[in-house]
DNA sequence: CCGACTTTGTGCACGTGTTCACAAGCGCGT
DNA sequence: ACGCGCTTGTGAACACGTGCACAAAGTCGG
């Protein structure tokens, strides 16, 4: 989007690399794919073998890498331990992120329980609920605390990204309070839309949709066959 | 992608209308404020509310719309109670579809207690699990079963969506056992790479991933920033 | 019945993302 | 030292999605 300070600076922009959305949300199924690769004791990869096991074309991921620098060897492949590096450093996880998690229902619980969610480089810093009688409880390594301590939390621990898993009619009030406490990036997960000042990155999970979504492909099918049945 | 049979029929084909995925996508964000509209009273919304009300921009809104074709009228509006029912019918909604989930961890549990999984036109048909200790559980109204059992869910309820929860490990295996049980619609939340035959759809919901973006993002405000104050 | 006002539906231009195809580059064997 | 085979990096064509801007088409008051 914005472009820095145009105006004012002519002198050759210290070349900010803009790297296409899409490709930043490959950048992470790279990154699985490549600590597989070394776990599994893989020097090098081909983009081939690469794109295979990350399940994608393997000339869209040449070119995704190619927007990260030149790090393959021709006639040879990436160094997977470069190249887990260079993501990492481009994703920002060889910095500490620290998130904190709003709503203690079902899905919270499951969330701060994920694996998946203490990948390198973040974690959860927090449990924040509205409802009294959750706080307190502890879940995991964490104990909830009261939605009012949000200031406290994100001035306490630099938390920068805040997780939304409270029912829709709290979403946006969670939202605005997170904003107003510094929160600059947040995930999602109420079915509901949100509205956030420019400067604050928003996205969304939604279940239903995802479900709708494939209940119209399943509608398709059936209408499909019933065409050809038919004809 | 699959034009059919393009071959044989030479038939004036019956238009099958195709909608473009990107608005697939958004028509359940559509039909929830609808929802939320009918709910409230309203007979008829403008497409500037509407969108409004969805997050998109109403020139968008209007072209999603007319994919359905012409339900609209110039200078008053959308009849909400007639784009309920017509945004319902293309997603396939006003049928049932019923829908088997697989692994009942953290995610699982929360999975089958979400309210959004029961959307109009969608149950959980029956919950399964590979870990014994997990069999006969009750979770809501479902006991969980045995993933062995699968082949008798999908045949006595005419399951054609499954939902995968399971360990990444066990996801592919899970997803094969679905398939061949005649499943033709996956939503996956393992974080794995799955492959499934081409007839069907898959689906994948990456908490990690969506954070891992999010990082990125504060990683390049910081940076942005730091170069401001460099400057 | 008419004219002013409102809102839809869409043609067009633009930007983003994907895929193909191939030249450039590198390692290895001879 | 040299050429052969393999793999990267990218130019160019294409497909898809978005947003503007406006004509077409309806409503409503007088």
């Amino acid at each position: 989007m914005e472009q820095g300070t145009a105006t004012q600076v002519a002198a050759p922009p210290r070349r900010v690399a803009t790297i296409p959305e899409a490709t930043v949300a490959r950048l992470p199924l790279y990154l699985r794919a490549l600590h597989a690769l070394a776990e599994a004791g893989r020097q090098t990869v081909s983009s081939e073998a690469l794109a295979t096991a990350a399940g994608v074309n393997s000339a869209k991921l040449r070119k995704d890498l190619s927007h990260l620098g030149s790090y393959g060897t021709r006639g040879v492949g990436y160094d997977v331990a470069t190249l887990v590096h260079e993501i990492s450093i481009e994703l920002g996880l060889t910095q500490h992120w620290a998130v904190v998690l709003v709503g203690v229902g079902n899905l919270g619980r499951a969330l701060a329980g994920y694996g998946g969610f203490a990948t390198r480089g973040l974690s959860i810093a927090a449990l924040l609920d509205a409802d009294p009688g959750r706080v307190g409880e502890r879940i995991g390594e964490l104990a909830v605390r009261h939605i009012n301590d949000l200031d406290d939390v994100v001035r306490a621990t630099a938390v920068s990204i805040g997780v939304i898993a409270t029912p829709a009619e709290a979403a946006q009030d969670v939202c605005d309070r997170l904003v107003a406490a510094g929160v600059t990036s947040i995930l999602n997960f109420a079915p509901a839309v949100l509205t956030v000042p420019s400067h604050v990155d928003l996205r969304k999970v939604d279940l239903s949709i995802e479900l709708q979504i494939l209940s119209f492909h399943e509608h398709r099918k059936a209408a499909r066959q019933a065409a050809e049945v038919g004809a």
